[in-house]
DNA sequence: GTTGCACTTGCAAATGCGTGTCAATTTGCT
DNA sequence: AGCAAATTGACACGCATTTGCAAGTGCAAC
C-alpha cells in the first residue's frame, strides 16, 4: 500500500528508464491517473485533468494512455459501452464485476477461475494467451452486503 | 439439428408474433445470418446479404440487428477488434475462445466456470445477470489437435 | 384487389471515440 | 545558452454505427 506520491514517482521513474520525457502534462495525467480510485474513461480523465492545469488537451490524454499501455504501465479496459477505461499496472492481475444499475466497477481475483481457464484452452489445443472475464450484476436485496471489494 | 429453412422459418414466426412485419429485406438478412455458420459482423453480413440481393442497405442491416436483438433472437458480440459479431439465440449459451493469429472463434462451455461465476457474484453482493468471458490464445505446438470445436 | 397508413427503407449526413498530421513549442543534453 | 529530437494543441480524418427524412411497402380492412 504506497502512498499517492511514491506510486506517481515510481511512474515517472519507470517512463524516465524507457526514455520518456517527462513533461508538465504527462507528469499531471500520471498524477491525477494515479490518485483515481476507479476506472476512468480517456474523457473523466480529461476534466479531471483539466482541473488542475487547463492547458492539456484530449489529444494529449489519448497519446499519454497509449504509450503508457504499450509500456506496460497501465491497462485498457473495454465494457460494454464501448469505451475504453484505464487503470494502473501495479496491483495484481484481477477481472471484474460492473454494477448495472450504477455503473460501478468491481474488482476482484479467483484462481480456481483463471486455473480452469488455462485447463479449457489446453483442452481445445490452444495455449491461453489472455483473457477478459467481466461480470454484469445488479445488488442482492435480500441481506444486503454489498460493501466487499473497495472502489 | 433442424434444417436451415426450418431455422429461418421459426425466426419469421417469432418476429411476426412479436408484431414485426417481414420484408423482403429481413427474410434475407434473416435467411443469411441463420445459414451463417460463422460470427460475422456487419460488413460480413452485408456483403453475404448484397449476393442475393442487391437492393439492400447497410443501415438496414444494423437496424435490423438491433431489432433482432431487443427481441432476444440474436446475440452481439464484441471482441478485441471493437466490431460488433452477430450470432443466433437459439443455440446454448456458450462462450468463446478466439484465435489470436487467425481470428478464428471457437465455442465453448464450461458449467464449472458457470458456477464459479455466480458464486463469485454472490460473494461480492451481487446477482449475475450476464457475463463475458474471452479466451485469447494460440495453437499448441506440441502433439497438435486443434481441430476441436468446429467453426 | 384496392386502399390507407403506419412501418420500413435507402441515402446522405451526423455521431462518438479514437488516431493522424503538422507547425509551433518544449525537453534533455552539452 | 544552444540545438536536435520529442512533444504538444488544434483540427482533419477514419471507422463503425446511428439517425433524419422523403419515398416505398406490408398488411389489415374494405
Amino acid at each position: 500500500m504506497q502512498s499517492k506520491n511514491a506510486r506517481t514517482l515510481s511512474f515517472e521513474t519507470a517512463l524516465r528508464a524507457a526514455g520518456i520525457r517527462m513533461t508538465r502534462q504527462r507528469r499531471t495525467i500520471l498524477e491525477v491517473l494515479a490518485e483515481s480510485e476507479a476506472h476512468p474513461d480517456a474523457n473523466q480523465l480529461f476534466r479531471d485533468v483539466l482541473a488542475r492545469d487547463t492547458s492539456i488537451s484530449l489529444s494529449t490524454v489519448y497519446r499519454t494512455m497509449r504509450i503508457l499501455e504499450e509500456r506496460g504501465a497501465i491497462q485498457r479496459h473495454i465494457f460494454d459501452d464501448g469505451r475504453a477505461r484505464f487503470e494502473h499496472s501495479d496491483r495484481e492481475h484481477h477481472d471484474h464485476l460492473i454494477d448495472i444499475e450504477t455503473g460501478r466497477v468491481i474488482e476482484f481475483r479467483s484462481e480456481k477461475i483463471e486455473q480452469l481457464q488455462a485447463e479449457i484452452a489446453a483442452e481445445l489445443g490452444y495455449e491461453l494467451v489472455r483473457h477478459r472475464l467481466e461480470l454484469y450484476g445488479v445488488p442482492k436485496k435480500s441481506g444486503a452486503r454489498a460493501s466487499r471489494g473497495r472502489k
